[in-house]
DNA sequence: CATAAAACGGAAAACGTTTTCCATGTATTT
DNA sequence: AAATACATGGAAAACGTTTTCCGTTTTATG
């Protein structure tokens, strides 16, 4: 059972290539009722399906798109990850799924690869890394996509112009901050992701920010850096609580984090949400399942990574700027109290 | 910047196109150093990629295997997808990661996909559907996929012959419910995955083999079924509850399930492990930080996603039936007392 | 009825590689 | 010195499509 060309068909249904190509693309060229369909019953008889690197070589593009992750099986990227391949499977084309394990120089890596295989799009799905070197590299692949016709979308901020799909992350730090307040919080910690990530650091501004619209003190003891991780959280979480601070609510950078710092707090016998407040951002599916439920914001991720494809996939060869925030809204779960 | 082709680096060399492939894929070939210095001079002048799709047409295969997953966002899919995606960068490869949303429908689809775009390997993450026409369906892929080259691998139990790399389900549904037996556990229920996968079946009848084994009695009101996911943990908990059984520990086909069994025990004012020993099978790295710290059978999934990369890679000619079995043991936490 | 236009179909070029085959020159063997 | 082997390099075919170009037949138009 060896594989089917399209010389084949032609051959069994009598016509030449050129008819067999016209039918499959039904193109604008008119092919005769009579032909079409003989040439369609041998298409089926033989179950003939075309050589896609042929087609990508003729045609100098193909219909793969790529997502670049940080971390795969980080539950945030997989629900990116998910909305990405399902909305791509709908247009019946595949994904590669890059995943750097948070090195950047394997996500310039992955873009030479990418750009070999003249995938049609990429999605960005980390927040860009504030390093000078870095960003000039991978501003430079931008460039050379954009130039040859490959779209690019982010997700996150990267720290240079491009198109993206996000969500306001400072506004959110905000949002999250003011929640707190809002419950008669004063004294709020937080623990933050990588600060070299422009998503970790917009976050941690809102928080800032919103302090200070309040006219509450800021202090940087009250701030934990850690890694996005389960036991980064954790980690950070201990810190603050052997430094000789005090705080009734915690604001977390990610659900991650927050799942950490609930397990930290459990064993130093601190209830939550009674002696401290837990609230995050991400609202990824477990966030149901914790203990106790937490109070996050929920970031569509799903949805995000879906509308990325469709801009890819979208025919406007107009110049134009995708520019999308999502709204982001509270999921009140039960990780919060109110003090007032 | 457009597009170099070997043309370009021919052109600029003052060889031929042979010549430059041949110093390139450097093969037996001879070519002078000299002339072998002044091409790879233009290459890098040029920063001169070859082109994939061109590749792949001639040589009829290409450096792209594909992952079949069911739920990308289930961190279950997210460890092996680590696994695979990162080792096959190793190779300087990519993986179309492949998300069927648990329909059996688009599992096939992916297929014919991946058919057309010549994969060179296939890994199979989910186990295989006990569904007479989609097994027939599916076979008939994987022979396709084997008479033609391309390897396969699976990393679950598929109902039929074929190159694997897992773990022994039955043997380690035994495992967990030996554990609890052995702490003085009599009356255990169990909440199983989909019964009509291979997985979930062969994990649960280890569990009553088990009992068997012990002399324990069987009923069928201590199983409860479900999907692999959080709420469906949280709602077969919740369904156990509700019937007229007493059980002192409960086995959960996968960490999925724990998670939302414990937030049932929680609602419902059980202690574990005091009240009810949780144990179940996973150990993805979120079992760290529940509530309590699950007890959980560890299945080295990024392990064996690489494992099955490196077996689709191996350049084994020879025909050979990899089947590999990996060892599971049991992370010891805070899930399960002993009240012998 | 003549003629322009549209319908229909095929031959061949093109995409960018790898590979087969051949040509030439140089070194080695007898 | 002749014969043989090897080193080196290029021309051209091949992979399987899409697309351009052209030729023939049919239909529409005046």
């Amino acid at each position: 059972m060896a594989r089917i060309s399209m010389e084949d068909v032609a051959e069994r249904a009598g016509v030449s290539i050129t008819t067999v190509s016209r039918v499959l693309n039904n193109t604008n060229h008119p092919v005769s009722e009579k032909t079409r369909k003989k040439v369609m019953k041998v298409i089926q008889e033989l179950d003939y399906k075309p050589d896609i690197s042929a087609q990508s070589l003729r045609q100098s593009f193909n219909n793969i798109i790529a997502l670049i992750t940080r971390d795969i099986s980080d539950p945030y990227f997989g629900e990116m990850a998910r909305g990405v391949t399902e909305t791509a499977n709908k247009y019946g084309i595949l994904t590669f799924v890059c995943n750097t394990g948070r090195n950047p120089e394997n996500e310039i890596q992955y873009h030479e690869l990418l750009w070999q295989h003249r995938v049609r799009g990429i999605i960005l799905g980390g927040g860009g890394l504030n390093l000078e070197a870095y960003k000039i590299k991978l501003q430079e692949q931008m460039n050379r996509y954009k130039d040859n016709g490959h779209k690019i979308v982010s997700l996150a901020p990267q720290g240079f112009d491009m198109d993206y799909v996000m969500i306001d992350n400072r506004g959110t730090g905000e949002l999250i901050t003011d929640y707190l307040i809002a419950r008669g919080h004063t004294s709020i910690a937080y623990i933050s992701g990588p600060q070299n990530t422009y998503t970790a650091f917009d976050r941690l501004e809102g928080y800032k920010l919103c302090l200070k619209k309040h006219n509450l003190p800021y202090d940087d003891l009250m701030i934990a850096y850690s890694d996005n991780s389960w036991k980064g959280g954790y980690e950070a979480a201990n810190i603050l609580l052997d430094r000789s601070i005090k705080f009734t609510g915690i604001c977390c950078g990610n659900d991650n984090l927050a799942v950490g710092a609930l397990r930290a707090f459990k064993e130093r016998g601190l209830a939550v949400p009674e002696d401290v407040s837990v609230i995050s951002i991400g609202d990824l599916p477990n966030a149901n399942y914790t203990a106790p439920p937490l109070t996050t914001v929920r970031v569509p991720l799903y949805e995000m990574g879906a509308k990325a494809v469709n801009i890819i996939m979208s025919d406007d060869t107009q110049e134009y700027n995708a520019n999308i925030i999502f709204k982001t809204v509270i999921s009140e779960r039960q990780s919060v109290s109110n003090i007032k």
